[in-house]
DNA sequence: TGAAATGTTGGGGCG
DNA sequence: ACGCCCCAACATTTC
């Protein structure tokens, strides 16, 4: 394989495909790649082959035990259901399979293997992802179908840079941001996004119209809750390609000029929500990335506010440089005296964080908002994860968890990254005693209380002044705003000024092990 | 992409 | 006028 360092490959090797011949029957293997446009591996099958695969295998047993959480199912069945829907407009039919335990296939092996005997394909082709476990199936995948001699080739499409591209002086990983992403903007060499590929081909002859053994419908999967608590995901988002392109124009059209300032604010609507359709690979970072230099730039401040979004795709990008090189960084810290961080246990308090009665109105907001909708706000992610660890000392793992149950966009690596930084145990993190006070952080970033007013509506009433330390009000604030402390709404569940004491406690019984 | 504790400065009140 | 104190405002250090 033709490999330039900085990704070119799959536009070299389109080159020297078109340039050979077809082959008979190529699989395209649908993943975390859930779009037409801008996509190499579905562009490699239409182009190289007279009749073509497109299959999508759910097989969540293989991602143990990070296996996809209810919200991520939720939104995996609508996109799915947009994708089969794009996919009709061209006439192509997506197979759909089930493997693990109690399936017709022991593994996504076994379909591709199956499907492959069943029609003598010579090619198959997908985009890469790059959480350790999946990584390790891919190559013995790939492994398998070289061994039978088939063209096999995986692809850049969910990354600006490969994890293993970008390597310090003494060809190590990166583990400091502002570096890495210095790094990465040196090696930067954007390709304008591929188009929908122009034809695709049809089905082999002895698949079409027929019924696969093995195969399902969407429904078939399972994905969505059998308790309806689904409508507030619903309400909020619109899963799929088409979907991630109208959120993306108007972000783009609307707000991104601001973004430096903005993104701050979870009461107005000030960041860009291209988190789960990123994950989902219903849109690549480099369309955005494309369409944010694309912007008109006259004014100091969007330019500034352009590079500042931009940067956070740096980080998912540094997301997934992280897990790919320390792979065992899903459940242990990176930095290794932590694992000997006094961690409390306790139902109680994991319970009121969960849902948002922990007597902070800011936290209580945030956990509500996500529970709702799937979604948290970012800087208010940051403000609940530190009360977690910090003022809870509730460990980080059992908050990445938690997450990832409930989060529409959750990721392994954005959502390890994050909770390590929180913990301070991470790459270039969150220095330990660096604590948010819950109270600050929301006068200063829901300055209104909008924001908590509409999560937390037992507190709607309440002024201003109190919003964000009712059990500071005086009595008379209280009843007039119709509100019994303890009762309509907790009082907090910790003194923030005593757990931050113990915290630094904590901290200092770490040192040791340095 | 912190916050609290501690230090410094300078204006104003006041004897 | 002067020295002293207070304290807000800002800066620096510390966790």
């Amino acid at each position: 394989m033709l490999i330039d360092k900085y990704g070119h490959e799959k536009e070299i090797n389109l080159q020297k495909k078109s340039q050979e011949k077809k082959s008979a029957t190529s699989i395209y293997w649908i993943r975390q790649d859930l779009r037409l446009r801008d996509n190499p591996a579905l562009q490699a099958a239409t182009k190289a082959s007279e009749s073509m695969i497109a299959v999508y295998v759910w097989a969540p047993d293989e991602e143990s035990p990070w296996q996809p959480g209810s919200a991520s199912k939720v939104w995996l069945h609508q996109s799915l259901q947009s994708l089969i829907a794009e996919y009709q407009r061209h006439d192509t039919t997506v197979l759909i399979f089930k493997a693990g335990k109690g399936s017709t296939y022991e593994s996504t092996l076994q379909v591709l293997d199956y499907l492959q005997a069943k029609t003598n394909a010579d090619s198959i082709y997908w985009n890469r992802c790059y959480e350790p476990k999946i990584v390790e199936r891919d190559k013995k995948i790939k492994a398998h179908f070289k061994e039978k001699g088939l063209e096999v080739e995986s692809f850049k499409a969910n990354l600006l840079f490969e994890p293993w591209e970008i390597r310090t002086k003494e060809d190590k990983p990166f583990q400091v941001f502002t570096p890495y992403w210095k790094n990465c903007l040196n090696h930067l060499d954007l390709e304008p996004p591929l188009r929908t590929p122009s034809h695709f081909p049809p089905l082999p002859a002895n698949l079409a119209d027929k019924k696969i053994p093995g195969s399902c419908t969407i429904d078939e999967l399972d994905l969505l809750p059998h308790i309806k608590w689904d409508t507030g995901i619903r309400e909020a988002w619109t899963p799929g390609e088409a979907g991630a392109h109208k959120q993306l124009k108007k972000f783009l059209n609307a707000t991104v000029g601001d973004y430096a300032e903005a993104r701050n604010f979870p009461a107005i609507q000030g960041v860009s929500r291209m988190s789960p359709h990123l994950h989902f690979g219903e849109i690549s970072p480099r369309q955005i990335y494309n369409a944010v230099q694309q912007l008109d730039s006259s004014s100091k401040e969007h330019r500034h506010s352009h590079q500042v979004y931009l940067k956070e795709l740096g980080w998912r990008e540094f997301s997934h440089h992280l897990i790919f090189n320390f792979p065992t960084t899903d459940l242990h810290p990176l930095r290794k005296e932590f694992e000997h961080f006094p961690w409390q246990k306790s139902q109680k308090l994991m319970h009121a964080w969960q849902k948002g009665l922990t007597g902070y109105p800011i936290v209580d907001a945030g956990m509500r908002e996500l529970w709702h909708t799937g979604i948290m706000h970012n800087r208010v992610r940051m403000i609940v994860a530190s009360f977690l660890v910090k003022d809870l000392l509730l460990s980080w793992q059992a908050g990445a968890k938690w997450f990832w149950d409930t989060l529409v966009d959750a990721d392994l690596a954005q959502n390890t990254m994050g909770w390590q930084w929180s913990a301070g145990c991470g790459a270039d993190a969150a220095p330990y005693f660096r604590v948010f006070n819950p109270t600050l952080q929301g006068q200063k970033f829901d300055p209104q209380g909008e924001y908590v007013r509409q999560w937390v509506p037992e507190l709607a009433k309440l002024s201003t002044k109190w919003i964000h330390e009712p059990w500071k009000a005086p009595a008379e604030a209280l009843t007039a705003s119709g509100i019994k402390l303890g009762s309509d709404y907790p009082l907090p569940i910790v003194d923030h000024s005593e757990a931050r004491g113990l915290a630094l406690q904590a901290f200092q019984h770490l040192k040791q092990y340095r």
